[in-house]
DNA sequence: TTTGTTCCAGCAACTAATTGCAACAACACA
DNA sequence: TGTGTTGTTGCAATTAGTTGCTGGAACAAA
């Protein structure tokens, strides 16, 4: 376990460490990529039989809102990543075959300037994330159009 | 009532078209922008009293698979308005006071241009909005930070 | 180490939205 | 106008996620 500085960041920001914290974090942590939350509730039970579902929801909420975890609409359905800083990222969510794909932030920051500069509206795009079919998917998505 | 051309949309897609559909249609229609689920259940209730909720939601995801209604995600909530033919667009919704604002689509099109041609991915930007914080509300959203 | 304050965990109840199913109604065809 | 097929409704149960409450644990200060 080397997670001391999201637990540092957690202490610093007036957070209580508890077991159970130290417990969410290593399961995202060695979890991998995009960690349903049921996924995150199951390894956890496993290795405390206690762990409320409840807890879990509030743990990777206070941990999104912490910036230790990202939060990653996929189908409908929140998945958590560990924030490796340095390594910010949004993602490009295919609806065929879900997958999740990085896309840099200098791809927004085009948008991101037009919004503020045009209507003075400052977007939330720290956990953006867009739908849509990927290139591997493209053909085989049911023939649903779209138009931009 | 002149939803005719909605309904013959709907017809030619070859959905039946129920008491219940009109009705939610002109809920929706007189509605005036952005309603949600439980107001148009509450107002198509008041005409029919056996309306159930999981007909409105069905009824609804109908209509806007169909191109009938336009769907917006507001405080985390669905809100159904009618699509009018050459006014399509998308939404700033403001995380402070929960407006809505319009958004033309050209602000998208560059953005979308970029995803397909550097990873072939084709996003679906048709029911594509972005939250954030309005001009009005700048300086009174309890100072959380964002970066893109 | 003990004490006190405040935050957090666990539980249950709740909300928004979805789904399975049987009875029923819309529509095509006779 | 009557009949059959099949999509739709209403109901209840289910799911993902949230919230209120109370006992208890984390942490600071003595």
């Amino acid at each position: 376990m080397h997670h001391e500085q999201s637990l540092e960041m957690l202490r610093l920001q007036g957070h209580r460490i508890t077991p159970q914290r130290i417990l969410v974090l290593s399961v995202v942590a060695d979890g991998g990529e995009h960690m349903g939350v049921d996924e995150v509730f199951r390894r956890a039970r496993e290795v405390y039989q206690y762990m409320d579902i409840a807890t879990v929801y509030r743990t990777l909420r206070l941990f999104k809102d912490a910036g230790v975890v990202t939060e990653v609409e996929i189908d409908d359905r929140l998945h958590y990543e560990l924030t490796l800083p340095g390594d910010l990222h949004h993602h490009m969510v295919c609806r065929v075959c879900t997958g999740a794909f990085n896309l840099s932030p200098h791809y927004l920051s085009e948008f991101r300037d037009t919004l503020v500069q045009e209507f003075g509206f400052v977007p939330d795009l720290e956990h953006f994330s867009v739908t849509g079919v990927c290139a591997r998917c493209q053909g085989k998505d049911g023939g649903k159009g779209q138009q931009s």
